[in-house]
DNA sequence: CAGTGGTCTAGACCACGTG
DNA sequence: ACGTGGTCTAGACCACTGC
């Protein structure tokens, strides 16, 4: 019996066949918003039980990589700004309303990427980035100012639009094939700095939540850095922990 | 048909099964650390198929009521300082190390629930609670400083204790069956007041990460409300979202 | 109506942990 | 060797959607 043999043998039937299907999916054979084939052509197709391919598919269900629809089909999962604004988006108001803050953006920029952004988003050294800076309102206010890092390597050619939306993953999704499937923030507070403060319209060391985000794509490849200086006023940052 | 039959049988067995389950846990039938009957004696006892019995166990999996281990059996779900780190703490320090500050605590007051208290824990007014004040430290320095709220109600007694643990939820399920199964932390940035600067040692005004934080017990009911005022300096609230 | 996912059954055999 | 959960099969019927 072969090494491959051998562990084809020790990986789960349905573990396989969703690592085919995600396979599919990842290239591109099965486009953002296409139906994929129904169960049981999957089982068909793969040989496999129904409930094999089910199991399969409820992987991909619950990596959020498709989206079932009872009576109609499996979709490949597709971001809308809704619900990237309810799945990523984690600022609420005083009513507990999420707040959407929208704002002028600055046209990429390229650049070697300095040591953080190597470190955060996995590129060898000298790699290039796009950088882009972004003012960010909510009722007419500045509300926050974010520094976002893409690789170039996965974005061919973003310096050239000028029209950028303000959903990325989105964006990412739909002009790069890139799909955000993971997030990571990491907060603290610092004291407004004189630019921070200008930008912002507030006095020099007020307190802000800096918020830290790295997204990861298929694979937990890093996609996107990026990093916010906000001022909340009664605005919250909210996780929900189970 | 009676209405009663209409609804169950509108809800799908495994889930009518599931619901059981939760009652027995709940009830502390099968208290924590316990195990529950093998699936196919489920299966038995309900009167239903195998793949029935196990996708109602499969569900409190998911919702963290159960633990599953292959050979052995499938144990009601027991909280350990450890696991209640890795699955609440979110303070980690600049090597991506969880951080567990230590502290005193003093004894629980009782006191009749204000406002806020009422809101978050969702109280009658003039209901009463307890209240804890923690500081906590970390290598020595002053580093976090808290304000517990619990209702009286659920944690009867608790003012004539003494010695509480670091754990808390640890705490509640042990000795009090309540079980914390999801929390909601909101995060804000403020400057320290006169209080705040004596206790953590720090000067008026430096930046501080506010978190106020809801704990959920079974049926969604607050069971604690805490707000935690922390001098991060290298750490991070880190939050992972999918 | 046909086609899809959702539920349910009734087994079989494998993998793991314990005695 | 035994009992547990983990995987897999091969169906059946139900519930929902769109034609």
């Amino acid at each position: 019996m072969s090494e491959a043999n051998e562990a084809a043998r020790r990986r789960p039937l349905y573990q396989q066949v969703h690592d085919r299907l995600v396979a599919l999916i990842a290239s591109g054979e099965w486009g953002p918003g296409q139906p994929i084939p129904p169960e049981a052509e999957i089982a068909r197709r793969f040989r496999v039980a129904p409930g094999t391919a089910r199991a399969a598919v409820s992987a991909l269900v619950s990596e959020k990589l498709v989206v079932r629809r009872h009576g109609r089909g499996t979709f490949v999962y597709e971001y809308t700004p809704e619900d990237e604004a309810a799945r990523f988006l984690r600022l609420v108001d005083s009513n507990r309303k999420p707040i959407n803050p929208v704002g002028r953006m600055d046209r990429p920029t390229r650049g070697v990427a300095n040591q953080t952004e190597c470190r955060e988003l996995a590129l060898a050294e000298a790699s290039r980035v796009f950088r882009i800076k972004r003012l960010r309102e909510r009722n007419g206010t500045p509300f926050a100012l974010e520094r976002i890092s893409l690789p170039e390597a996965l974005f061919p050619g973003l310096g050239e639009r000028d029209k950028l939306r303000d959903a990325r993953y989105e964006l990412y999704q739909s002009l790069y094939r890139v799909l955000v499937v993971e997030v990571e923030d990491r907060l603290c507070a610092v004291a407004a700095d004189s630019t921070a403060a200008r930008e912002l319209k507030i006095a020099v060391g007020t307190p802000l939540i800096r918020i830290e985000r790295v997204a990861f794509g298929l694979g937990a490849k890093p996609v996107e850095w990026r990093v916010s200086l906000c001022h909340l006023t009664d605005a919250r940052y909210v996780a929900q922990l189970k």
